[in-house]
DNA sequence: ATCCTTGTGTCAACCATTAGACACAAACTA
DNA sequence: TAGTTTGTGTCTAATGGTTGACACAAGGAT
């Protein structure tokens, strides 16, 4: 699986904040890991049928948050540790449970009903 | 508790869908049942910081997809069942799990790992 | 009937995003 | 070294969202 990356066009979110958050999660996830190169801007902007600038947009905020690191004919990478330090991970999944969570809890959902709609989807013992 | 709607500016969402979505998990879930009525364009407005013009459009596309019915003088109500039939509550919820679990997993979280982050969340059994 | 409330419509102005093209600088490659 | 790759920067044009103001129409209240 080399990289998957995709835009939704119906979605007003804008498509550089689309593609942000993607790459933002793919790394503190540890799915890329330090060094690992990515696409060039030239072919993931002709991939997802977008600008140069758009996807640019994209690495540059990551490379200010200290995700990414750019270099001019060296392409674009993964940064080495930092940022992610450790934890990082289990941060990113604890806040995507605790979002869904608190989420269905605002919309009035039990607990239990929440337990059952998640047992639909993952084998919880 | 009468109504939680808020903004967030930093998020590049347009304010008019962020509110737009809202609205809608809370109609869909039945937080927001039939007849219930909404605050008006300009006090809504006024409380969350936007022109009257943002609300008046997340009210209209609600009411194109059928969750609300607008009258001049009359105000803006829940619409009338229909769109939310029956199970529209439990698919919601089934949606919002699904798209959870499907999320980490694409990030390389093992089926273990976000039943742990869960259970810091809820008494799983 | 009169007045207030409320949704609807229009308008001009501003700002953000995107597209598309071009040039340039630095790193890599043969 | 020479050529290619790649990120960076600039520019114009187009699009879309927001603001703020105003007017108007229709329902509700007195």
């Amino acid at each position: 699986m080399t990289l998957v990356l995709t835009l939704q066009p119906d979605d007003p979110t804008p498509p550089y904040e689309q593609l942000r958050r993607q790459l933002a999660d793919l790394i503190t996830a540890g799915l890329l890991g330090p060094g690992d190169r990515l696409p060039p801007l030239r072919q993931l902007a002709g991939d997802l049928g977008v600008a140069v600038g758009t996807v640019a947009r994209a690495y540059r905020e990551l490379e200010q948050e200290g995700l990414l690191t750019s270099r001019r004919g060296g392409g674009t990478r993964v940064a080495a540790g930092g940022q992610v330090p450790a934890g990082g991970r289990r941060q990113l999944l604890g806040g995507m449970a605790a979002e869904f969570v608190a989420r269905a809890r605002s919309l009035g959902f039990t607990d239990e009903e929440i337990i059952v709609a998640l047992g639909r989807q993952l084998p919880l013992s």
